[in-house]
DNA sequence: ATGAGATTGATTTCACATTCACAAATAATT
DNA sequence: AATTATTTGTGAATGTGAAATCAATCTCAT
């Protein structure tokens, strides 16, 4: 263990380990498993995940592996996903309804939706009612929420940082593709959906030049 | 330039650096920009942005900067977005349908959509007819496409992956959070939306106890 | 009780990605 | 024409993440 500087791929992939781990108690009733058995479970190798781990301590024992339970434990107090997280949504396109809809986030509940489209405010959405973007700020300060999700399209998503940060939110999911220009105090991540994109096709084209 | 083993990264912030550019073009008619201002169009360093760029070749004139049009077609060829790519959607659910209207992709056309749920067969999504996935490998075969976006729950994709590659496919955009065991010749970019969030939330976390 | 096999956790080594620093080239200015 | 401002492209240095290796430890079978 040493608790330095932990590397952000590794951070990336301890809610991964934590989402399996849930699925694979469900599935066989397993107590214990290996750094090969997690490894191969979610596609890294098992040497990646022990040293994921010992980031953050000693959660195995020599020889046998690591007790499920005990792991998940702490998994979810090393991510802080003790207690679930509200958190609001900005932005009912399409892309906010699906994240809506996806009801498989493990540490969030998305509690508020807003919108500044007349033709959205008003709907329901998962049993959400999509409220006016002008009652957002009043809203997070109210029920006191600091983590949001931004989507919506690129030319807003400045502005309603700006917003939504004056009013007390401290970390945000960006959906929208440009940089936030943010205060230090504010923690960013960017989901750009046209990285992911842009590779495949590039990798696609390179495969079909070698074969040629 | 150097042409041998281009960064993934790089390849990542290529259709960023695109996506900048075209948008640009659209609201001040600019002609030229130095790797500086486009750096901080899409949030990384004037360096990296020539780094970058010279894996592939000399775009830019020193002590001016680069011409927007050649840069957009260097960037186009780069990639191999010159021509549009079909495409095929797997899964009609919530996520495959933001996709769907998600119009916003450079590259590629969603031209088909499969589902295996009775309930969503025959729907129109975005003009698209949902069809049987039991006619997927026919329609690949015939349309002679090589690229895939598996949008269905984590216990299908495996299958759906081992169907679509046997009928043709060569490149996978895989949103759903298991890693796909597929041969060498199958590229696959994995698009998994928990790594973001859990590494948002333990962010948060840090800051908070930080504080404290 | 002992030895074989399995597995963790730490150290070392290696590979990859970014930043730094600067020569070369261009445009603008005097 | 000479000088100053910019700006590119790239070799070298730095920083960062992953793989390889191995001692220490545990279980189980004999």
């Amino acid at each position: 263990m040493m608790r330095l500087k932990i590397p952000e791929p590794t951070i990336k992939r301890l809610l991964v380990y934590y989402r399996f781990l849930e699925n694979q108690i469900g599935v066989n009733e397993q107590k214990v498993l290996s750094s090969r058995e997690l490894g191969e479970g979610v596609g890294v190798t098992s040497n990646l995940v022990r040293r994921d781990l010992s980031f953050f301590g000693e959660f195995g024992c020599q020889g046998v592996g690591y007790d499920v339970e005990i792991l998940k434990d702490n998994l979810k107090k090393i991510i802080g996903i003790s207690q679930q997280r509200q958190v609001i949504l900005v932005g009912a396109g399409n892309l906010g309804r699906a994240l809506l809809n996806y009801n498989k986030f493990v540490g969030i509940e998305i509690v508020e939706v807003f919108d500044c489209d007349l033709n959205k405010i008003g709907n329901t959405v998962n049993k959400l009612e999509v409220k006016n973007v002008k009652l957002m700020e009043e809203i997070i300060k109210e029920r006191d929420i600091k983590l949001a999700i931004i989507a919506v399209p690129a030319d807003y998503a400045q502005n309603v940082a700006l917003q939504i940060t004056g009013a007390g939110i401290k970390a945000i999911w960006n959906f929208a593709p440009v940089p936030l220009k943010m205060n230090e105090d504010v923690v960013i991540i960017n989901e750009d959906l046209a990285c992911g994109l842009g590779c495949l096709v590039y990798k696609l084209n390179q495969l079909e030049q070698q074969i040629v």
